[in-house]
DNA sequence: GCATTGGATTGGAACGATTCAATAAAAACG
DNA sequence: CGTTTTTATTGAATCGTTCCAATCCAATGC
């Protein structure tokens, strides 16, 4: 005898709904899920009652006699960072029309957080996952994901010691064709900046680098190439740092976009503009790097384009699972105003050689 | 007889460690919630079987019974937008330690897609929803969820025609406290950039705005309050056309940080310096804000004190409903340099009237 | 030695759907 | 009209857990 009605609301069932049209359970099963086998006559009847009553189907039961759960899991490294949490939308998108739902889970780098997000997702009966998964993260931090039967993706990133199906950049090529760039342009002190170790692409576009400069005939200056906290500020700092040495770079390769940005705001703080004389180079091609002023050359991997060829890439595996794969991405090269044009950039750096 | 070894691995259940320690399911089930009524030496037994099968717990199972699903639902209607999108990891950083998993949607603004959402997630049992709705959805978008039991808190916008839970910023405090920093300086022709309709901040933060006008004995310009698209791209056209006119403004107060920031990459292509001969402020204070040359005053209601308060707001709900309640969060202002000093401003603005 | 207590374990009925085999009713056939 | 075929509906088992009530067994009390 509380002060809320008596009457505790209790979910409606189908059996509800099977009292209330006068059929079986059975029959209202079949007429949900459109059955052909129940007359017009019957449906109609069980699906008003159905409605009068507010019925909502209750996929959990379900599941658990036909271990179908309509779930997905998505495992992201950094959620902070625009260009992994662009990918999220995507991979809703793309799940949607199959009447699948995201189980989301950030794991800001942490392999301990990863292991028990992916047990938790497990738990969950989640049919797939994706995952782009945290640094120094190995085969035992995917815990019992390693001998389930649980269709897996991974994005970006793999991991040294599995070999799991993967989704990524080609990033030797891509990081080759933008040092090709700035070296085509003149530039010879160029600086790595970013990435932190722990992950596969960082290895993967230092590896680019260097070929670009072995076909100029040059090699990188190792003083030059710095790991950077994966954020604008990681960039500002690291840049401010860069330009403030006596023998400074002319030029940036930067790990990625957002690093790109931090770069910018850097240079621009230290009274250096960007793609006037300094080149700047980003990664990933964020939205957002068309915007600033000077738009920002980079590597264009659209983050769009990673998450719909891994989320179609699960959905096939949901459906038939085949031996692992890996699909490299090519990037493109987006050039725009922060590298400089050649013209702009051999007289820019006159200056720049001269401090 | 394909190529694949013959036995099909079938999911390990409690039956199957029961049977492997030789016990019954009950004591399995007893074990793994560490129930004080099993002997330290039948637990040990218990678990040592459990893990050498590998098993993992079916919540979806134990769900059905308990009425527990340890999922709450996020639904956000532009997770392409840095604002709302930063709730997200806040809100599962929340959940996480109660063992909760976040089920993400992303309505994109529509109201459809919004009552399509929740349906689904109602389907999946979740214990309550987070819900930033989308532009124009009403009291018929939240489909099932008007009469079900499950606690919901809408985050930044609320439904005029549902009285829920709501956490969001005081919007009219906090564009009253802008504005009136603006007309401090000196300015006059202050544009309000931004916003859609079909959302509750619109119409709260016009009130605002007004409000400033008239404490100071002025009124708005109705030609200068329009309209744009959350993005940066919005903010970056209307500015462009507003600065284009014969009497344009001297200053703006946007919508929102995103917006902001789109209307100060639209002023630069224009030639003007946001801050030395334009005030610009925003609203949200995302963290990109302060790193921006010149950095971006604004009102700040940062999106992790929203997301934290919404998150335990909604976790109290689950354990004892009550009635529906509104919190509001006070803005701060957070004058960085876009705003300029009053000195500053007063100077460019000579320039700029002189134009 | 018998009744009682209490602790450890277990059997079995839920939870809400699906699904197959069985049945009932109607239709078709000879 | 009886038999077979077809069509529509239903009973009951099942999925993997929880949890109450029942059982078992050893220890204690008198």
């Amino acid at each position: 005898m509380n002060q809320q009605t008596g009457k505790i609301k209790r979910r409606v069932t189908i059996k509800d709904i099977a009292r209330e049209a006068g059929v079986s359970k059975s029959t209202v099963s079949l007429v949900l899920k459109n059955s052909p086998l129940i007359t017009k006559e019957t449906a109609a009847l069980v699906k008003a009652a159905s409605e009068s009553l507010g019925y909502v189907y209750n996929r959990t039961a379900a599941n658990l006699r036909t271990s179908r759960s309509f779930i997905v899991g998505v495992l992201i490294n950094d959620l902070g960072n625009p260009f992994f949490a662009e990918l999220v939308p995507i991979i809703e998108e793309c799940l949607e029309p199959e009447g699948i739902v995201v189980m989301l889970a950030n794991t800001t780098e942490s392999p301990e957080r990863q292991r028990k997000a992916i047990s938790t997702l497990l738990e969950h009966n989640v049919e797939g996952l994706l995952i782009s998964p945290a640094r120094f993260s190995t085969r035992e931090d995917l815990g019992p994901l390693v001998n389930s039967n649980v269709p897996s993706v991974f994005i970006n990133r793999y991991l040294s010691d599995y070999p799991g199906n993967y989704v990524g950049a080609d990033n030797v090529v891509g990081t080759t064709m933008a040092v090709e760039r700035l070296l085509a342009a003149g530039h010879r002190r160029i600086a790595f900046v970013g990435g932190e170790d722990g992950s596969s692409p960082r290895p993967e576009r230092l590896e680019g680098f260097r070929i670009a400069f072995e076909k100029y005939g040059y090699s990188p200056d190792p003083q030059l190439i710095v790991t950077a906290q994966g954020s604008r500020w990681g960039g500002y700092t690291a840049i401010r740092e860069l330009v403030s040495r006596p023998d400074p770079p002319t030029a940036a390769f930067c790990y990625n976009d957002i690093i790109a940005l931090g770069v910018m705001l850097g240079l621009r703080s230290k009274g250096i503009q960007p793609g006037r004389n300094f080149g700047v180079i980003g990664f990933d091609d964020i939205s957002e790097a068309r915007l600033w002023t000077p738009s920002l050359s980079t590597i264009a991997i659209p983050p769009e384009l990673i998450a719909r060829r891994a989320a179609g890439f699960l959905l096939q595996l949901i459906n038939n699972p085949g031996t692992p794969e890996r699909i490299l991405i090519t990037p493109r090269l987006a050039i725009r105003e922060s590298c400089g044009t050649a013209e702009k950039l051999s007289a820019g750096q006159k200056k720049t050689i001269g401090a």
